[in-house]
Parts: C-alpha cells; structure tokens; sequence
DNA sequence: GTTCCGCATGAATCGATAG
DNA sequence: ACTATCGATTCATGCGGAA
C-alpha cells in the first residue's frame, strides 16, 4: 500500500506543508532558465539562481537527513557562452549546508538536431547529488549491471540501431531486471548515464524516460520510502515511484500538467491493482483494497497570480 | 615542415619566452590537485584557483584572438564531496576576460575499476573550451562521423512529408530543404566524446589517448598551425600535433617526463620522415631535409627552487 | 512472431530583422 | 544600444503499420 498526494500550485508554497525530514528522495527537474517563459515568470539566466534557492532551502527541510536530492538541470547559451548560472547554483547550494557529492551525466542520445557554426549538438545534462549529510543511505547492488563476454558482445554491437532499442542492452545499464542476469558476472555502473529522450509524448514538452527516475529511485530508496517532485510537470517521477512501491508527493503549478500528472497515477494505479491481481493470482480473490490511495491538494496560492516583471 | 618546441621547466616562466598571439590552439590537461605533489608545490585544492589563474593569464596572451584553449580537468572528491575548484576557475577565467564557450565531455570507456560505499566509477571529465572571442577557428567537416542507418533508408526515397513538413506549424523539424540531404552520409558530432584512457604507459600516470588531442587539433586548427601544451607530460599532444603537420610547443617542469616527450617527438620525426619517402615515392629521393625540427630549451628557473611553503 | 520501413518530433542555437 | 520574434539548420528514436 502506498500513497500519492499530487499538489496543484507553487512548490514553494506548498512545499511549507510537508513535515520536517519526511522525504527519502527528491528527484526533479525544475523548468530551465527562459523555458516555459509564460508561466513561471520567464525565469531570466541572471535571475536564476535567486529564483532557485528557496526552493532548494525548503527541499533541505523536509529531507531526511539520509535522504538525496538529485536536480536535473543544464545551462544554455547565452551570447555564444554557457552560462553560470548552474555553477553559481551549486556554490550557493553549499552555502545553504548541501553537500555537493556527486555530478552523473546524462548522455541523451538522441540529442536535439541542428548546426552552428561555432559549437555542436548538446547531447548531455547534469544530475547534480546533494546531500544533506555525509552518510546517505545508498542500494548500489540494485543497479547492478551485466558484464562479462556475454555482455561485451553485446554492447560492442551497439552501433545498430536495433541493439539499442532495450536500455537494459546500453551502456549504463538500468537493466530492469537484475535477477535475469543471476549467474553472470555484475559489475557497478559509473557515473555516466546514457538514455534517450523522450519523444512521442505531445503533452509536455520536457518529459524525461521514465528510467531517468527509475534508476535514481532505485539507487537511493527502498520500497515503502517516500520521493517527492517538487516540480512534477507530466508527472513521470511520480508514476515510476508509485510503480515501484516507494510513496510519492508531487507538486506542479500549471493546471493542464497537472491533470497529465493525475491521469497518469491513475493509470499506475489501475496498472498497480493489475499487478496486485497477478500477485495474488494463487491466493483467493475477493475484497483486495486498492493498492494506491491518492489525494489531491489543490492551493489558490498560485504563483502566476504574483505581479509579472 | 613543422617545428616543435619543447620547453623543460615551469610553464609560468616558460611561457613568457612566447610572443603575444602566437598560438592556435592551446590543449593540456594540467597536473591535478593534490597530485603530483612534489613537483608543483603540491597544490592544494583550496589553492587551486589562485595557482592555475597566472597559467590561464599567459596563456590568454600567447593565444591568437581567433584561438581555443581546451582544458581536461575534473574535480577530485575531498571529504566526500566534488570539491568546488573547477567551477570556480570557470567563474575566476572569465574574470580575467575568457570566454566559457562550450563544456564537453569526455566519457572514459574503460574508467578505473573500484567500489566504494557511496559512489560509483568516475568515468568522465570536463573539457573545458575557452575563447577570447566570440568569433574563433572552428573546422567542423574535419571530424564528421558516419550517421547512422536512419539516413540509408530514409534517403533512398524522399517521403512525402520530408518535402511537405510545414515549417509554420511547429517551429522544428525538417524545413523544406531536403537537398541538403541528398548524398549525406555523416552527420557532425556532439559534445560528448567516447574514448578509452591510454592503459599502455606505465611512465606517465595521467596521459589522456592519442584520439583525444588529436580531435581537437583537427576541429580547431589546419596544418602549419601552432598547438601549445604548457603541462605535456609524456608529450602526447605535442606528438600528435606533429603527426598531423601542426607546430608543436610543449612544456614540462619533470625532467623524467621531459624525456620522455623528446623520445616521443623524435619517433615521431621518424615516422614523419618515413611519411615524407612515402609521400615523395614518385619524385627522385636525395637531400630530402628533416620534415621536423626540434629545438629543446632548457629553463634553470625551476619553480621547485622556490620556497615552499 | 519477426523484421523492416515510414514518419513525427524534440529543455537548441545563430543571425537577421523588426520594435 | 538593447530586446523580442522568426527563419534556417539538423538527426536519433520510438511507434505503428506493412511485408
């Protein structure tokens, strides 16, 4: 049994709503600067990291003090140079009391087409780790990946598009079941992640794969633990925790992401019971309770209703 | 016929022997903190900015205004955390007037292997690309790659909507010169770059592959340019550059890897003088004149002979 | 059931033009 | 001078339908 409560509003209003040192994972990727201009104020590159850190502070609150916080986030250019103020985020996070542990890459593969004249495709992103401690709970053994010849022969055939089709096959690894490869050899995987965008979704224009979110709620959480999405959009992160048994609170202030986010709990929850039926296919039927019970908060604390600049 | 320069001693003082906008291209991968501490003073993370910004400055002065300064760096972990001295040499160097053009990634296939208990394999570094101007030499075509199986077929027939997509209706995608298309069979790389670390040389305990500088010199020079290195170690750079008919200066401060660049760089005079019968196989051999000239300046301003502190 | 092919689409960036 | 809008450029991926 676990739950989901689904915010409608500004995060950093809601936000003040969750208790203390509550939250096991936070995995999120807030809308970058100048991105989705209409609705969170057109976030300026210079205003950046101001507009950030009270979102960062409250997150440091309700995070427990062996929690992570995984920010997905990536500079763009601005007068022919990458801008600061992602750097300047990070030192300013330190000053908040974060800890800067790790930067994973994000190799999207399928990176967005074009040429200039003076630099190349952007294929990568930063996944920023911070923690609020040193000691961090961590399950490295679940996102074990395949090694060995076997393996090797595979990957090395990585150059047909075919063999790339499964993610399991890539890489990285986020083999989805680790179990399938008992008797061969495992290996750790490394700090590079290589995944594909994803493209067919037409609702929302920034939806990473869901085995973005998968493999961090993996690698930091266990089933029953609670991740929150601070800013949720079509809600991938929250589908994929509620998929794998962790609790999840998301939040997100534009009405029509919103309502993608709830229908897709939804459909995880339908999906869920499925699961439970297949479960407990051996044990007898009858008066099951819902494996996911959602609550929705909707705050008239809207962000938007704010003076624009 | 190309010269190279090698230059045993401290680049800080060395590099004041070069005329003002000399040099095409500058690409090094600097001594790290805390590594290599007997040679530089043993340089201190926190004292890393302060340490590398009077390189950074001479540097910006041997460039030629349409040059490019690649930096390999990564931050090394320091109580559990990516210490901050690299992002803070971003923001330091564009103090000092430094473009921060473009950050590449280089993606270590073969990363060294370890476990710890809360991190994984560091299998990437930064290549940081500086610019004094906004306007620089960039050869894009010198390294296209092949594309993948997705141009065969979709070339063979132009589709319907390849000549019909409306620019008007997204703003993306193919406009309506497919033209551009016909004939195409490599496509312009990224900014994350795969190569396997050099395992090979036992001598040298950082050397980045042949692949790596070799990249860069094409992208960013033409033959009978200048490539500098100021922290050349075993002289990979400096060999490769040769390799490709670009002059060639390199510094060192070890006498031990001093030597082993000059034993590089003869090699590959050698080759380069095999190379030249080659290529001269149908002209009448004789007087043929070195294609390399090497001169070795030996600096006795060695910066170990400063006080430590 | 595979395999193959057609096809839409995406956290982009630059330079020119317009207010 | 400084900012907003617009056209041109580019390619890997996943889905769905066909062989």
């Amino acid at each position: 049994m676990v739950d989901a409560s689904l915010y409608l509003g500004d995060c950093r209003e809601q936000l003040r709503m969750l208790p203390a040192e509550s939250v096991d994972l936070v995995v999120t990727s807030p809308p970058y600067a100048d991105s989705r201009s209409t609705t969170y104020g057109g976030v300026k590159p210079d205003d950046y990291v101001e507009w950030f850190l009270p979102v960062s502070a409250e997150l440091s609150r309700v995070l427990k003090p062996t929690g992570t916080f995984v920010l997905n986030i990536k500079e763009k250019v601005v007068n022919g140079e990458r801008h600061t103020y992602v750097i300047e985020l990070i030192l300013a996070m330190r000053q908040q009391g974060w800890l800067w542990t790790e930067e994973f890459i994000w190799h999207k593969k399928n990176s967005y087409p074009g040429k200039w004249p003076n630099r190349f495709r952007d294929s990568w992103e930063r996944l920023l780790q911070f923690n609020k401690d040193r000691k961090f709970h961590m399950y490295q053994d679940e996102v074990m990946v395949p090694m060995g010849d076997w393996a090797e022969r595979r990957l090395k055939k990585l150059s047909h598009t075919d063999n790339m089709r499964d993610p399991s096959k890539v890489g990285s690894g986020f083999g989805k079941r680790v179990a399938n490869w008992i008797g061969r050899d495992k290996a750790y995987p490394t700090n590079v992640l290589h995944m594909a965008t994803e493209t067919k979704n037409r609702n929302h224009s920034a939806v990473f794969p869901d085995d973005l979110p998968k493999w961090f709620i993996k690698l930091f959480t266990q089933p029953g633990d609670c991740v929150l999405d601070p800013f949720m959009g079509s809600g991938t992160t929250v589908k994929v925790a509620l998929q794998m048994r962790r609790n999840a609170i998301g939040m997100e202030i534009l009405p029509e992401y919103f309502q993608l986010a709830q229908d897709s709990v939804d459909a995880a929850r339908i999906s869920s019971g499925q699961l439970a039926l297949l479960e407990n296919k051996d044990r007898p039927l009858g008066n099951s309770s819902p494996k996911i019970r959602v609550s929705t908060r909707i705050s008239l604390n809207r962000w938007d209703i704010e003076p624009k600049r």
